[in-house]
DNA sequence: AGGATCCATCTTGCATCCAATACTCTTTGT
DNA sequence: ACAAAGAGTATTGGATGCAAGATGGATCCT
């Protein structure tokens, strides 16, 4: 394998991130946006080594703002460092999955309780329509841009919390929950129901009912957990090309992960 | 003013945290920690300037790891940087505050219950232990050691939940809630009720009911809000002693925020 | 042959250096 | 006198240089 093969693979995932001419003063957000969106995306698997050098030179920057992007993703939880030997892109265990939807479920819950309370009438208005962009990327089976929206309706019910910690917890959950390797939207009957619950959580906002509001969020996530679970399951059992992405954990099952 | 009293300041602040000798591939890691914990004990106040040069040569290291420190705090909600500009300690506003006891009702909640559920034997002796302490703690009118302790029986129970999610959230939760110029325990009677309070939280683990552990933690959270926002206003209206740690926003009360 | 040790190399960790930008104080023009 | 412009300064942002630690392979010893 020749220098060159080396770093082939991270050039390409990269590639669709290198477009923007880097500034100065925005080298740092710059590559942390790319190698973010590369990993979210799955274009940079778990393991695979983040090389200051390559990046850098990929990039166009030198290692600092490299060196300083990489240490935020650490801070995010989407790289691991070990000394002196390097960053890796971090492992999604079966584990951290369930922990990461029995965290949100709460979140998600206290985010809709408190955008109800909040009597935001742009925020209804924008779930609606968001709502409805839902309903025709379902018609047309465009099941990444129905990915894409989802992500903008629990961001937006999120901002609309109002609340700064809630807000910035709950992007760290997206992170996490876009690093799944296939979108539940994909399983047959499944945008349906999300539709269906988005819709249960939007009547309870309309309705100024709070509590109503927080229920429907958490089931939303409950049904989200069980299809992903099933969604990872299935991914194991038949097949095994997805084997390497994820961490099949031997310890799986074996001891409580705190749901 | 000369230029070495532009940083005694900050060199007294830093001075209890200088003691290690930095080796290497520490050096990040040290620098973080001593600005981190100089905030966080409010030796560095809101507002204050982080000067990369300063604390370079108060702390014997180059700019460099100093850099990659600030950053972090940053990203913890520590600091601000404002371009080309530097970094400043960050402000907590009342809304933060309210904000932060919300959020935190929520997770701690769910942190007692998985812990819970998770039977740890361990735990309810460690839990009893510390509570122990802090009844010593109390008689002898060591506020310092009953906040210190306080944040060991915190820490113990989001350990023992089993999510590392839960974990990372009620730890930065920590953070802000550490930034808070006094304590909540010289409040008269305040001790007394949380002691109460961890021990009613404690004796639904014993008796492994989930649900009345999250209750009772939840109440000792709203508690904590109160006691806490009454301290606030005290420390406010009849000295003004506080100002300038504060940001005692304006916008107080104005907008919701999200509870 | 097998294992331990030493050496070459790769990669990071920190220091230093230079350029760019924002602020401030002065100066100038009206 | 006041405002606007311009120079100077302080401070960061990014590039580069160098040394330390870690890994992997070759070599040597038993």
């Amino acid at each position: 394998m020749s220098d060159e093969t080396v770093y082939n693979g991270l050039a390409a995932a990269l590639a669709p991130y290198t477009g923007d001419p880097i500034s100065r003063g925005r080298a740092v957000a710059a590559v942390t946006t790319a190698l973010r969106e590369a990993i979210l995306d799955g274009a940079l698997r778990p393991d695979d080594w983040l090389r200051e050098d390559d990046i850098a030179s990929i990039l166009s920057v030198s290692r600092t703002p490299v060196r300083t992007a990489i240490s935020q993703l650490v801070e995010e939880g989407l790289a691991r460092k070990t000394t002196n030997q390097g960053a890796t892109v971090a492992r999604l265990s079966m584990e951290d999955i369930i922990a990461l939807y029995v965290v949100r479920e709460n979140l998600e819950g206290l985010a809709a309780r408190l955008a109800t309370a909040r009597h935001d009438v742009r925020l209804i208005e924008e779930l609606e329509r968001i709502g409805d962009e839902m309903e025709q990327a379902a018609a047309a089976g465009a099941i990444t841009e129905l990915a894409n929206l989802n992500l903008r309706w629990h961001r937006r019910l999120r901002e609309a919390s109002g609340n700064v910690y809630l807000d910035r917890f709950l992007a760290q959950v997206e992170y996490a929950v876009r690093r799944m390797p296939t979108s539940t939207f994909a399983r047959p009957g499944r945008t349906k129901e999300i539709l269906a619950e988005h819709d249960a959580v939007l009547s309870a906002i309309r309705a100024r009912d709070a509590a109503a509001a927080e229920n429907h969020a958490q089931i939303h996530m409950r049904n989200a957990r069980s299809a992903r679970l099933a969604d990872l399951l299935d991914a194991r059992s038949p097949s095994e090309e997805h084997l390497g992405t994820w961490d099949h954990g031997k310890d799986v099952g074996r001891r409580s992960v705190g749901y």
